[in-house]
DNA sequence: CATGAATGAGGCTTCATTCAT
DNA sequence: CATGAATGAAGCCTCATTCAT
């Protein structure tokens, strides 16, 4: 069901994730080149935009190489997609805010993730395009969910401390708060090219990008502040 | 240019912005209709997924009549995004709020647009497609700037209008608040699909929208108020 | 660029020249086929009213085999026109006349050419249809001037053996000797339609065309003639 | 027969030739005005490539005038074809040559006629583009034999005459005569953009044209002398 | 595994022509 | 006569996919 579940699924034997792969994808070899130009060429133009002969190309190999690793154009998008998710799910593994109070904890996780996301664009595009495909297949990849537990763990661990400390409020929700600490991240990438336009605030200038951090670790500060 | 700028750009007229057409383009006409129809294909599927031929079918119109209108597929993209982006933005001069104090006018502004949002998934899927473009085809939006305007200028007087009664930071940025909001309303919208499944909270499911939304609000309006 | 001059042509290989092709092009393989088949296409109807189906069907080959080869009609439309070219001049090279004396020598040459052009109506026609392109596409062709060179050594070093022996007259051209023979030669078959319909007079008829060719070896040998 | 004898002659009516109009056609009024820019556009580009658009468009007035006028574009064609010949032939009827005596006479009119291709090089565009057309609508405008028969009456009595005074050799043949006159005179403007890319020639520099010129009359007159 | 060649469906665009007014 | 709008056929080109080697 990884791919071609789509379209003219008639003759493909798809025989996927062959070759001996690691969980990891930055490994060299060529499927995992193909990879990587992949996540480029789908974030860059979206699925439909994407084009196989591109991702050939800048690969290096053949085309024959994308059908033989990933069945289709739409098993390697699946591939890419859960790629992106991994690796940028990855970081949140690697916060280490348990030795700091709560809100110097949590100021750190919404400036780390604040940044995160602006040094991600290839990830919010992947993720843009793929709501734009109404999430069609991002429902393919069943280890999802799991890819991004570990973030709510750490706000829910982070929220327990803060209002046992008493200095976050109690009613405190930590998907929701997840979703606003990514909203605020996520749009100012994803946005960015209209916003700029429209605006005339170019968001990728460093000044401008630090100033709306701080406007947003404050924003998220002020929400949880215990009373 | 506007339209036709790949091929043969050479002596096709181009006749943009034909027959006496009013403002506002809800009207019938085939202009307007393959407006209409276009904005609903192109949020659908992005510049590089929608398809001419189905704008036509759908429009019941011939599809030399896109070319004839709109000089192209670009050409009628470009169109169906300033006309998205025009009528999203009508509503907010359609905000009474002098009357009201500060706070009620900012948690009015902040819900009504957290719900207009949600109401309007075709403009927000047109600004995620614009951003997946780099925002190659607003450029060609003269009028764009001036169509956003008024939804600045809104904040700007209340936040003037709160600063003088006290009752808001003194700090404000308007164009800083506007983000927050558009930011927090956007998501909702534009990330439903990934978030529903990753995070199994339906995002239009009623109870979720109107929770989601106080939420928001008073995101809002704790970081406004005053000290 | 050679191929591909009006869209798009950002991500197209247009692998050129594919293929290990021999200099010769009469060879077989789908290239050649395809080549073959456009100079008559692009020689009866002229670059405007050729047809990549026709092409396409004629040759039996798929049609997409035409823009992997040659990237798009133009690139097609230059190599047909190389190729006329190249075919045309290789008949020079293969006469011998250093062992005739300067008269029959010229007279063979004259009336060869004028032979070889009703021998050759598509390579006329090709010609044709690149001056109504003003010469567009010929100046793609880096290595036409070269092609072309042998037509006029020959004739130069004829001049200066005739002139050394006393036969021609000293104040020869070799380039304006060769424009006369051509536009003799070249308007017997690019006119003829014209000309046969307006003096009634049919150029194809092995009569008529032997008393012109004549008439035109006559007029240039009293042409080249020492006084 | 004039318009649509080809293709899609289903339901024009075809209302040929309609308007009081003369024969000249530099007159004004909207049929003549589309006529005059119909010369242009299908000496510019061809049958195939002139574009109904683009001769509505530069007439300033309507497509359907076209139709009206000419009943459809290959009617323009023929009417624009007729034309060209009928202003170019026009030129020799204002010869008066009778009382030069016959070598200079026949210099004036060799020289006078390769000029005269010179500047008039959308006749002889008009000529390759139907001559690529295989002469098929040439053979619609029933008075062209008439139109060109001055041509020839011209050079018949001119070589009378030369033959009389015993200045010309007797065995000419005015129409001969004529096809090489018209061929080193046509050449010279059809041939024009590949001989000099190909020769690096530029055959309107006033200085090669007129060595031309004065090579091409030596050859003509070089033809006729008497032994 | 890897490659170059081939395929076929479908995409965007053009253009001569016609029609209603 | 004149116009703007509409039509439909056909044109060129792209692209995911497959095949033979």
């Amino acid at each position: 069901m990884n791919a071609k579940t789509t379209t003219a699924a008639k003759k493909t034997p798809v025989k996927k994730a062959k070759a001996p792969r690691a969980e990891a994808a930055e490994e060299d070899g060529t499927r995992a080149t193909i990879l990587n130009v992949a996540i480029q060429e789908f974030s860059r133009h979206g699925l439909s935009g994407a084009r196989i002969d591109t991702i050939a190309a800048e690969t290096g190999a053949n085309k024959g190489m994308i059908y033989y690793y990933f069945g289709g154009k739409e098993g390697l998008y699946v591939a890419a997609l859960e790629e992106s998710y991994r690796r940028f799910r990855r970081v949140e593994s690697e916060f280490h805010l348990d030795d700091l109070p709560p809100v110097p904890a949590l100021r750190t996780i919404v400036a780390s993730t604040f940044d995160y996301h602006a040094q991600h664009p290839e990830f919010i595009r992947m993720v843009m395009t793929e709501n734009i495909n109404n999430g069609e297949y991002v429902r393919k990849i069943a280890e999802l969910q799991q890819i991004n537990r570990p973030a709510i763990a750490l706000l829910d661990r982070l929220c327990k401390r803060g209002i046992a400390e008493g200095v976050f409020r109690s009613d405190l929700d930590p998907v929701d708060l997840h979703m606003s600490i990514s909203a605020l991240s996520f749009y100012n990438v994803s946005n960015q090219h209209t916003f700029s336009f429209i605006f005339g605030r170019d968001l990728t200038a460093p000044a401008v990008h630090s100033a709306r951090r701080d406007s947003v670790v404050d924003m998220i500060l002020r929400f949880v502040r215990a009373p």
